[in-house]
RNA sequence: GGCCCCAUCGUCUAUCGGUUAGGACAUCAGGUUUUCAUCCUGGUAAGGGGGGUUCGACUCCCCCUGGGGUCACCA
């Protein structure tokens, strides 16, 4: 089977979850069939042009890791085009379109129309009053070939409209079966804009022919333009290449994913402290379950399993929550040099290398967003602010804690530095500490673990030890015996 | 509103006519631990409604209901 996917991101500063799903799954497909994946801007609208949107979208794909046989690539800091079917920016490809127009207009499947803005705009509304469906009426089309002429002679703002004919238009989608709709409900598409520029409908249909794309995996938003393309490829007598409309991935209340209701770039998750495997992982999730026997895939595993027939047909609700768990999961197996070096962006002021190290290794299993770490290690380098009370074991009270802090602070100072080389070795230590002298753990380590943290809940006090080591942990420990006096 | 699409726990999903309807997140209850996190065990929780087809329907068909998408010189 000969296949070629393509991503066509309209560039507009970042890169939406669902278009990171649309984009992974023409990848998926792709490298499954060992076929050609390709990345196409379809920037046709000047009034949403982003400067350096392009650049932007390319390096979050790049960070992802998704790669492409053929496409406008950044290097040196300029944009410069990989394949030979370009150019990959439709900016740039505006003659292309525009001969594919006048093709139309010369078989009479499209007219010119120069209808105002303001003429169309009202026109809509008188429809919509009487609720029928809004369509062009036509009214360009009873111009005589003279009155075009003079017209476009005297360089009146015009576009050029599919003439849509009469009948039914069907279709088959991969994940939904065949879809047939009558041609009255498909309105006279502008194809050519009076700037020059093609709109979508007329762009896509021409680039995927031309730069050899055979299947089509996008948005379901998409779906009811379908018609539309399918009479265009019939009219230039392209073959319809092979359709699959991606299920919505929607908010929490069902609606299309939308900004307003939380982040929806890329580019926010990793910058929360997302890592881009689990991004990948949990959004490749919506719509497709690979095995359904976990929830934790690798690349090689969700391209393996990848087939357009396990595609479910309803939207799937981003939920943030299992994300959230997804992430803390890839952390927990990230090695630790791995997750320190992850971590280090995310850091606010300097640490010393060694400290972030200890810290991290504790804080791994405890941590679900890397950008968590910012707080943690703050919590380290300052000293702990806390009631006295709280150095108390519930089972005991205050005199015993400062007796027990007294005589662990005396033991602590006794053990040699190199038990400080390993949380093992404390525990050991300390652990034979209350044994030998027939102490309670609560009563003994709660105090030590409040005095080291100053905190209700962290970790166990023998990796307090290990990242605080012992001259601040003596500091700490003394510190929690005075304010008990 | 017209047209199109969709419909299993709160959420993501498995099931391709016969299952005590399974798993995961979340949640609740236990266990482990000085506390927390991790980890382990267990619980609550689902086939929108009505008709068919069939010996038998979550599964196939129809209707209703509900939800969504789309109706631009935006993609």
């Amino acid at each position: 089977m000969n296949v070629k996917t393509r991503f066509p991101p309209s560039p507009t500063g970042y890169l939406h979850v669902g278009s990171l799903r649309t984009a992974l799954y023409n990848y998926f497909f792709a490298k499954k069939y060992n076929g050609k994946f390709l990345l196409r801007i379809e920037d046709t609208d000047r009034e949403r042009y982003v400067e350096g949107a392009v650049e932007s979208l390319i390096g979050t794909l790049e960070r992802m890791k998704i790669d492409y046989d053929e496409g406008p690539v950044v290097r040196n800091g300029k944009i410069v085009e990989k394949g030979n079917n370009g150019p990959y920016v439709q900016s740039a490809r505006l003659e292309i379109y525009k001969k594919y127009a006048n093709q139309l207009v010369d078989s009479g499947h499209a007219y010119y129309c120069f209808c105002s803005k303001e003429r169309l705009t009202k026109l809509r509304e008188q429809q919509q009053a009487i609720k029928q469906t809004t369509k062009y009426d036509r009214n360009c089309l009873k111009l005589s070939a003279e009155e075009i002429q003079t017209k476009l002679q005297s360089g009146e703002s015009n576009v050029i409209r599919m003439k849509i004919p009469d009948g039914k238009t069907m279709f088959h989608d991969e994940i939904r079966g065949d879809v047939t709709i009558d041609n009255q409900e498909i309105d006279d598409q502008v194809l050519l804009k009076a700037d020059g520029f093609p709109t979508y409908h007329l762009a896509v249909v021409v680039d995927d022919y031309l730069m050899g794309v055979t299947h089509i995996i996008r948005g379901e938003e998409w779906i009811s333009s379908v018609p539309k393309h399918v009479i265009l490829y019939n009219w230039f007598g392209f073959p319809i290449p092979i359709f699959a409309h991606l299920p919505l991935i929607l908010n929490p209340d069902k609606t299309k994913l939308s900004k307003r209701q939380g982040d929806v770039a890329v580019e926010d998750y990793l910058a929360k402290g997302f890592l881009e495997e689990a991004l990948e992982n949990f959004v490749s999730l919506l719509g497709f379950n690979p095995t359904a026997d976990r929830e934790i895939y690798t690349r090689e595993e969700l391209i393996e399993h990848f087939d357009l027939k396990k595609i479910n047909k309803s939207g799937a609700v981003f939920d943030v929550n299992k994300l959230l768990w997804m992430n803390g999961q890839y952390i927990k197996k990230l090695s630790d040099e791995d997750f320190v070096s992850r971590v280090k962006p995310f850091l606010k002021g300097k640490v010393e290398d060694d400290i972030l190290r200890r810290i991290c290794k504790i804080e791994k299993s405890r941590i679900n967003l890397l950008s968590d770490i910012s707080a943690v290690v703050d919590s380290y380098q300052s000293n702990p602010v806390y009631e006295k009370e709280l150095l108390v074991w519930k089972k005991s009270d205050s005199k015993d804690a400062k007796l027990q802090l007294k005589n662990i602070l005396e033991f602590i100072s006794s053990i040699d530095e190199i038990v400080f080389n390993d949380p093992q070795l404390i525990e050991q230590a300390i652990s034979r500490y209350i044994k030998d002298n027939d102490l309670e753990n609560g009563n003994v380590l709660w105090p030590l673990r409040v005095s080291l943290s100053g905190a209700e809940r962290s970790p166990s006090p023998f990796e307090l030890l290990w990242v605080l080591q012992k001259q601040e942990s003596l500091k700490r420990i003394e510190h929690a015996v005075k304010i008990l006096s």
